[in-house]
DNA sequence: GCCAACGTTGGC
DNA sequence: GCCAACGTTGGC
């Protein structure tokens, strides 16, 4: 069991959107770097903890908590041509991008960015450290559990 | 394998 | 919109 920071843009999935979708789940699709991709492939266990993160919006910060609910498998956008998240070197035998699915476990207060800045308890957050822009990023267990408290 | 040029991320 | 930081690309 582990526990993960997953930032995703609101203008394309917001926590609400997230709560509006079937089974209150999506895919993680887009993802193209290749350590983000890692992470989802080879690590990310069904009941993995997420910390949903809005990015790059007016105030960025963990807007909910949701689970790891598929193991990793291929990327369907990678494979259709003329798409933002089109990959010409990936085939259907030989794909490079993977995601698993995110579903909802539920959605709470926003713990901004800044507000976590200010929080010397989570002075050591991958997120929070300079120059990071990781789309995914694993979360100490004892980060978790702090970050789970101010989230009640 | 090096590294300059370029592209992206994401807070501000 | 700016720009620091970082990742990727591709010529050599």
């Amino acid at each position: 069991m582990r526990y993960w920071l997953m930032k995703s843009e609101p203008s394309d999935v917001s926590i609400d959107d997230l709560a509006g979708f079937e089974n209150q789940t999506v895919d993680w699709y887009g993802v193209r770097n290749y350590q983000a991709r890692n992470f989802m492939r080879d690590q990310m266990q069904v009941g993995d903890g997420v910390l949903f993160y809005h990015s790059n919006c007016d105030e960025p910060g963990i807007a909910g908590i949701a689970e790891v609910a598929t193991l990793a498998y291929p990327d369907r956008l990678q494979f259709i041509e003329g798409h933002k998240y089109f990959d010409p070197k990936a085939t259907p035998e030989t794909p490079r991008w993977f995601n698993v699915d995110v579903k909802l476990v539920r959605k709470t207060r926003l713990l901004s960015l800044k507000e976590m800045r200010e929080t010397p308890e989570l002075e050591n957050l991958r997120i929070l450290q300079r120059g990071n822009r990781l789309s995914i990023t694993p979360v100490d267990p004892r980060d978790w559990a702090f970050i789970l408290e101010q989230l009640k």
